[in-house]
DNA sequence: TTACGTGCAAATACTTTGCAGTTCC
DNA sequence: GGAACTGCAAAGTATTTGCACGTAA
């Protein structure tokens, strides 16, 4: 796929997010947001940098700490924070969902369940609690790293 | 309450696991464990250090750290990991629950869902997943809070 | 007496901030 | 030209570790 047609949407969507704000586009932010825009998956801080460096090994760690904030602002990313370590994810017209961590290989799954956000809301609603945000993890071994486990190990 | 009666059972399960371990007693611990269970709230370190440091100024945090750890590792306590603060709470013969932040007055409330866990098993084994441990915490207004504002902010 | 416990200071790991030089508009 | 951006180094957080001294058993 060519460069301009990764994240044409998101990269136009980042763009008048600049414009509105008064803020500058510049070469690091472009080569971050393609970085960022071209892996699927939930990416560290270093993560991002190592990408970003292969292209522009000049960019350093703190511009993809300022700049994933800026994503973030923007709508674009979306930060998770997991068990002693932080993840971003696309977030650019993504519905809702949770999270699945293996705590074998380390990959992350996403799941959605109606039942259960229909089951938080009447938990809120019958504590009289306005929601603003939630967060669901479930740890645990993937399908995988279960079939190569002799035996699971208890649940915690 | 007297001090001997606060969460006797409790004491008697750390003197074991110290026992069961070749650790000793130490006032220190003694005075952490007091002060842990005297309270009914979710502490972090330094709420917990404070609390004892009313009792005995000389406890350092560092104690607090360590002994948090065996109070985890004998089941009377664990830990809360939310956004950006640790917190420990009580863990002996407690059910499992599920934790509502208010992100305006800080309290935690506590909730459980039989349906939410049913669904997770659902969906974890729909996935082939083995399930170890989950967090799931919501973030919002409590009621009264909620009552506070003129307007609930946008959910996000 | 001897292994364990303690507090301090130093080390870590992760993230933010101050600053001087650079770039965009 | 001036405000915004950048990278580095320094400063913050939160937590852990090394070490010399103290203490329980």
């Amino acid at each position: 796929m060519k460069n301009s047609n990764v994240g044409r949407e998101e990269k136009q969507v980042f763009a008048a997010y600049l414009a509105q704000h008064g803020l500058k586009r510049s070469e690091q932010r472009e080569a971050i947001l393609d970085a960022f825009l071209r892996s699927e998956r939930h990416l560290s801080v270093e993560d991002l940098l190592q990408l970003v460096q292969k292209k522009r090994s000049d960019v350093g760690r703190t511009t993809v700490y300022r700049t994933l904030k800026l994503f973030t602002a923007a709508g674009l990313a979306s930060e998770l924070a997991l068990q002693g370590q932080t993840r971003f994810e696309h977030d650019y017209h993504r519905a809702h969902h949770d999270h699945f961590i293996c705590n074998s290989c380390g990959e992350i799954f996403e799941f959605t369940s109606d039942e259960i956000e229909k089951a938080q809301e009447e938990i809120a609603a019958s504590l009289g609690f306005v929601i603003v945000g939630h967060r669901h993890q479930i740890y645990g071994l993937c399908r995988r790293c279960a079939a190569k486990q002799p035996r699971p190990p208890a649940a915690s």
